[in-house]
Formats: C-alpha cells, structure tokens, sequence
DNA sequence: ATGAAAGCGCTAACAG
DNA sequence: CTGTTAGCGCTTTCAT
C-alpha cells in the first residue's frame, strides 16, 4: 500500500503538499498538482481509510441491526439503505441479532467502538416483547444516533420510519365485507412485534368478530389453520405476515377449497414467496427498499444536526391483486 | 468518547500503563491494574477502534461481495460467513455486485482502501460471462486475500469452497433412470454461471439424450417451459436453480400434471422457496451456511500465512426427498 | 506556494 | 513495574 510520504519523498516535496494537492487545494500551484496526481495515479495511490477515519472522527460507514436475514423484507430494506448509503459516500456494515437481545446488544456494543457514525436497526422479537431500551438509551449518551426501520419501541422517542400497518389491515377487512365476504379469519404468526400488533388493532377497529389464529412463529401454524379451515365457516383469510399466507394457501388447497371462487387470500407481504405462490397471493406490497433509503436519509439528517426533533415516517402500503382474491367491485 | 489519555489523567499514571493494563499485560502490579480495569468500567471505556487498526494495520474486518440479496441462498452463506468471522473476532462488511461487473469493481477498489483484511466473493454473472479477472489480479497485486466461493473462474487460481455440482446433478439423473423415468427434461434460468454450467455437464454426462431448457434468467421462462410441457412427453424434471423449480412446479399444476404421478420434480435448492411449494419440493440441498463457513475459514488460513497453497474445498450436496418426486427403491 | 509541526487514539520498543 | 517516546497515515494550522 502506498503511502502519501512515499509520494512525497519520490517528488521531493512535503507530505503535507502531497495532501493538499490531492485533496485539489487552492494553496497549490497548477504545475505542482499535476505532477502530484500523476504520480498518485500512476503509483495507484488510494487514500488509507483507516487514517482518514481517525483523523476526522468520522467513519462514513453505518452499522445495520436486522432481526433475520432470511427475512427476505430485511433484505430488501438492507438494499434501500445500502445503495442509498452508497450514493452518499456511505459504507454499510451488517450485524444480524437473530431476533435476540443479547446478539442485539452485541451488535450495539461493536458498533459503539467507533466503527460506525450511526445506526439503523429493526428491534429484535424479544427486545420488543420485554420493551428492553437500555441498550439504546447507552447509545444516545454516547451520542451515537440510531434510526428505528419497521419496527419500533412505544416507550422511546427516537427517528423511525414505519407503514401504515393499522389502517393496512383495517382497510382489507372493509374490501372483504364490500365484496360480501363476511366470514372473515385473520391469521398471523408474528404475535410479539409491533407490526403484528398494530396490524391486528387494525383488523379488530374493523370488526371485532373475527376468527383469529395468532402464533409467536410459523411452528404448528399449519396444524391451527388446518384447524380453523375444517372446523369454520370461512370465505376470506387476512394474513398479517407472508409466511402464514403461504402456509394457509396451502392448507386451503391441500383440503380442496377453490381459490378465490370459495376463499379469497390476502397477505402481508415481505418477500418472494408470494411471488412465486400458486396461484399468486394478492399482497399488501410494504414498498421495503423505500423503508430502507428513507432510514437511511433519516439518519443523514441526524447526521448532519443532532438537534432535530425527533421525526417518524409513515410509508403507505398499496394492495396488488392477483389471484387469490375475489374481486367484484 | 472516553480515550486512554482521559483514564490515565484521572488516575494520574502514563498512558501506555492504561494501555497494557488494559490488555492484562503481566508488566503491571495487580493493583494498578485492579484500579485501571475499575475506572475503564466505570466510564464504559472501549477501545476506538480506528486508531487500533491504524496501529495495528489490520482491521479485523472482512469485505463480502454477494452477486445478488434477494438469492436466499447469497443471505444463507452471509449468514455462514458472519457468524464464522464473528467468532474469529472479525467483523463483515458486506457489498452487493447486483451481477455487474461494474459493480464488482468498485467494491474491491472500496476494500482496497485499508477497510478490509481480506474479501469474500462470488462473481457477478457478467464477470464470468466475460472471464474478466483484472481487477482480481489488481488485489493480488496489493496482496489482498481473497476467496471465491459458490463460482469461480476457472482462469483464475485461487482459494475457493465450491459444491459438486457435476455429480450432485449426474446422480439426480441416474437416480431418475433407475426408478424407471426416462423421458426427462433439464431446466435453468443459470446458463451463464459456473454452476450452471457444471450442471449442465453433469446431466450431459449421465445421459445424452435430455431436453434441456435454458436460459439466462427466469425471464420467459414460463412460457419456455409450459411449451416443452405441452409439446414433449415428459415424466421427470430436473431443475438446475430453485426458481426454475418453483416455476417448473406451478405450470405444472396449471396444465393438471398430477405430482409425483405422473410427473416428478427435483430442484436445486437456494432457498426458502422449495420449503413453502406446495407439493413441497425434492431438493438437491446446497448447505449454504457451511459453504458461508468454510470460505471465511480459507480466508483465515490465507491471512494467518499467505504462502499456502491455492487449496479449492468441495461440498457434498445432500437430496432431501419431498412430496414431489416419485420414489420407488 | 510550500513546509513544519501537531495530533487523531492507540501500541510497543526502550529506558529508567 | 512504570513512563517516555516514536509512529501508524492522514489533515490542518501556522509559519515561512
């Protein structure tokens, strides 16, 4: 690796000359920065990052908190802040927390060591679920500043960028009973997070006689929808998160209800699975990638004044019909 | 941001007594060091990070260049790569090369800048589609480790963990063959990349006399396969990607081939789509985690002596049997 | 227009 | 056992 001092013993000048016409200074006469930049280009020279970083206390990287990488949505919204970091000069580094607190503390701790400017994350499961805040409260006393995505923690004012997950749900069980589907389920296997609690507020402001399944996770979801399905009346199914809806398609057509002519499926969607489901779940589309660069501009403006107030971004979602739903309207 | 100056001050003993203390060095009375490691508790001191890299001229950071996010089977061996490193002490910063070349480039230059010890990757399509390898021997030139791992570039010799897509592929067919299927058909969306293309020798080398359908992405792909459904007489098929599965699967089913009767399928697998088809997939299982593991274990062989031999480790696939295959042995 | 010097925070060789 | 000093590579203030 070549250095700036290397550049400048080669040319006879100082080092800090060598700087300065790099960094295309006034102070530097024409003939002596084109000598410079020729030498750099011609040597490959690129600056040290490491030395930057420590000399301007900033490292123009953001550390990312996500609960799951297999969550194909995370991933989505890990590519809207990366390419958005990217256009700003930003590198990205990503922990996952696994959905634990002790790994989301980690990942916290790391980051606090100087390696990154600030931070966006998605609460894990059980820091939601124990309303744990300390980790982030050791954070602003760091003034370390952190951006909320998807998820967040009632009991913290912080910057976080969200959807509109109530009036989402809400607004598909009205679509139902306007198409004459009244015998209404709601399925969901994300009971803990507060989007699987908003979205079911949302569900019940709607109507408060639904059939619900509600589950911590996927595991024994099959067995309760099979359940729900042999045992109920039922013509139209909610599903609050993509893995449900998957999973109650399948239920639904492994005991031959015809979709959509008998049970219309709506789904939450956070991936590819609807896309590749047969046929087609209709999606409630969560628009991901831009969850993930307004995080990330969220934090810029912080970034940039720490003095702001405090801000949340609601991101509408937009409802994709595909085949798996009745439509008469 | 507390610093070694601030303990040492409050104290009133040298830095550099902070410093080894700090690092439980045997040069430091037990007292004075009981005293210290209180004090750096007490003010939750962590190292800056930046400064130590800078000292130390390492980073204890690995870059990753995945082709592509959205493949469950890339967000699988990041998965692998990250808790691997994490356990070395190392942590991952991870790039997206989208499949181009371009894109590639740049995040070597990035890592090329001090941020990181050595680089994960798998090529973008573009790049072994063009069998570009300057900007890989650019890194070697500035002797920056690097491993490939899921493809390589066979004009390259390098550190790579690949799987052994020649046979797993044969054995499907033979397998195929044995339970009396013969009028078999080949599909992929993965004509350009090495895997693909290995895959595709190996079929070839079980049996000539296939229908293959291939392409270089999912696109059309419908289409291309519901026309061999209809025109050619078809009991077996063998996907070379998961997607090609999945897609396989569903036109299957809208043309009324009853699964596994009188068609079965088998797939590659990448991700999370098989798991949630309905019939759930046969898949050839590619233990994406392990390969994630190994390749940053090659990596740190490659760190700790860099005058090792180019070693290529090759990973058995295992075919996990599902609802959509007939099996008769 | 150029250079000398200080310093970011840390480690480590060397001196005492 | 503790402290002094130098230096990682860079930027920036101040002097010339």
């Amino acid at each position: 690796m070549i250095t700036l001092k290397q550049l400048a013993q080669e040319l006879k000048v100082s080092v800090s000359t060598v700087s300065k016409a790099l960094s295309d200074s006034h102070e530097i006469s024409a003939e002596t920065k084109k000598k410079i930049l020729a030498l750099a280009k011609e040597r490959n020279y690129i600056p040290n990052n490491t030395a930057v970083n420590l000399r301007r206390k900033q490292t123009k990287t953001v550390g990312v908190v996500i609960p799951n990488i297999f969550n194909h949505f995370y991933t989505k919204i890990l590519h809207g802040i990366e390419s958005e970091a990217k256009k700003s000069g930003y590198k990205t580094i990503i922990t996952i927390s696994n959905e634990k607190l002790q790994d989301e503390k980690e990942s916290l701790e790391y980051f606090s060591n100087g390696s990154v400017d600030g931070i966006l994350l998605a609460p894990s499961d059980e820091t939601e679920k124990y309303k744990k805040i300390d980790h982030f409260l050791e954070l602003r006393s760091k003034e370390i500043p952190f951006v909320f995505f998807d998820r967040f923690i009632d009991e913290l004012p912080c910057d976080k960028v969200i959807i509109d997950d109530f009036d989402s749900a809400k607004n598909v069980i009205h679509f139902f009973e306007k198409n004459g589907m009244n015998d209404i389920a709601v399925i969901s296997s994300i009971k803990n997070i507060s989007t699987g609690k908003l979205r079911k507020q949302g569900v019940l402001s709607a109507n408060k006689n639904l059939k619900i399944v509600e589950l911590e996770s996927e595991i024994n979801l099959q067995d309760k929808v099979e359940e729900l399905l042999k045992k109920e009346k039922v013509n139209a199914i909610l599903c609050l998160d993509e893995l449900s809806g998957v999973i109650t398609l399948n239920i639904a057509r492994k005991l031959k209800f015809k979709i959509p002519k008998e049970l219309s499926i709506v789904s939450f969607n956070q991936g590819i699975l609807s896309k590749y489901s047969f046929p087609r779940l209709t999606t409630i589309n969560q628009h991901a990638t831009q969850i993930g660069r307004e995080s990330f501009q969220l934090l810029l403006n912080r970034l940039q004044d720490s003095k702001l107030e405090y801000q949340t971004k609601v991101l509408k979602t937009s409802l994709k019909f595909h085949k798996s739903t009745k439509n008469t309207l």
